[in-house]
DNA sequence: CGTTACGTTGACGTAAACGTAAGTTCACAT
DNA sequence: ATGTGAACTTACGTTTACGTCAACGTAACG
């Protein structure tokens, strides 16, 4: 589809707008899924007629659900810290109460990246064991 | 229930078995999810009669279902994760394929926390902004 | 003008991860 | 002996996040 990634990242920048298909490809999700996270709230592409046409504000917003997800977090939480990255609020209380939402998840997010780090950590030692157990099986016994 | 964290940490490590009240009250799940992954083989309790007895093994396993979790991997990516720390592998071909699968894993978390990184950082630069936004609202159309 | 390709809206199906209710059993106190 | 409470099994229900038709619209191509 794209020569080179650069292609693909300049192609989602720069468009103003893109069809299912271009989103399908540059994503790699499927319509359906497009389609459900518009029913969702999570995108709204505009119209042309019946079709739509996804916008650079929902291509930022699908990076953050894909991404989301990939850290166990359930659509409707994707759905609420979207709200806080979109510059198009100007409500004030509710500003207020995105930003204070902002806080609550930038703490939650730290405590992962500890709890990600321990994790990473002991697995490389537990993998490191491994390795030398497979490379002499007599140790076995061994603490 | 217990009167420190620290007095149900050590609960945890020294006592031989835990019914299944005790562990819903250490881990924060219904009963139902234990039996469940025990169905899916993520746990295996001892039995004294039809009653459940789980182990410091189990609890070492149930920790980690619950970390695997939050980073959104499945319940069968941790099936998989498991074997991989369990101290009671001796069959070679199956360590090696554990240890194999141990590998990919490290590298998709150490990507993960590089994402995670970036994301936590992303964050922050927005609620700065917004915290000045917030502080002085006559600023909005500014870049 | 037909058909091929792409897109649309329902509507129903499905896998994962439990929730929930119904009925049973077993230890133990009254 | 009987009730009370905790745990058990069996089985169907629920939510999330889509998959998978079916039936239709429309724009373009030969």
């Amino acid at each position: 589809m794209y020569a080179t990634l650069d292609e693909m990242e300049h192609f989602l920048m720069t468009e103003t707008y893109m069809t299912i298909r271009e989103m399908c490809d540059a994503f790699s999700v499927t319509p359906r899924t497009l389609r459900f996270y518009e029913a969702k709230e999570l995108l709204n592409p505009e119209r042309r007629g019946t079709k739509r046409l996804f916008t650079r504000r929902d291509r930022a917003r699908l990076k953050l659900i894909l991404k989301g997800k990939r850290f166990g977090f359930s659509l409707e939480d994707i759905r609420q810290l979207l709200d806080l990255y979109d510059p198009k609020q100007q409500n004030l209380p509710q500003m207020q109460r995105a930003y204070d939402l902002g806080r609550e998840r930038l703490a939650d997010l730290e405590a992962r990246r500890a709890e990600l780090e321990a994790i990473i950590t002991d697995l490389k030692a537990n993998l490191e064991w491994g390795a030398k157990l497979l490379a002499d099986p007599r140790k076995t016994a061994a603490e």
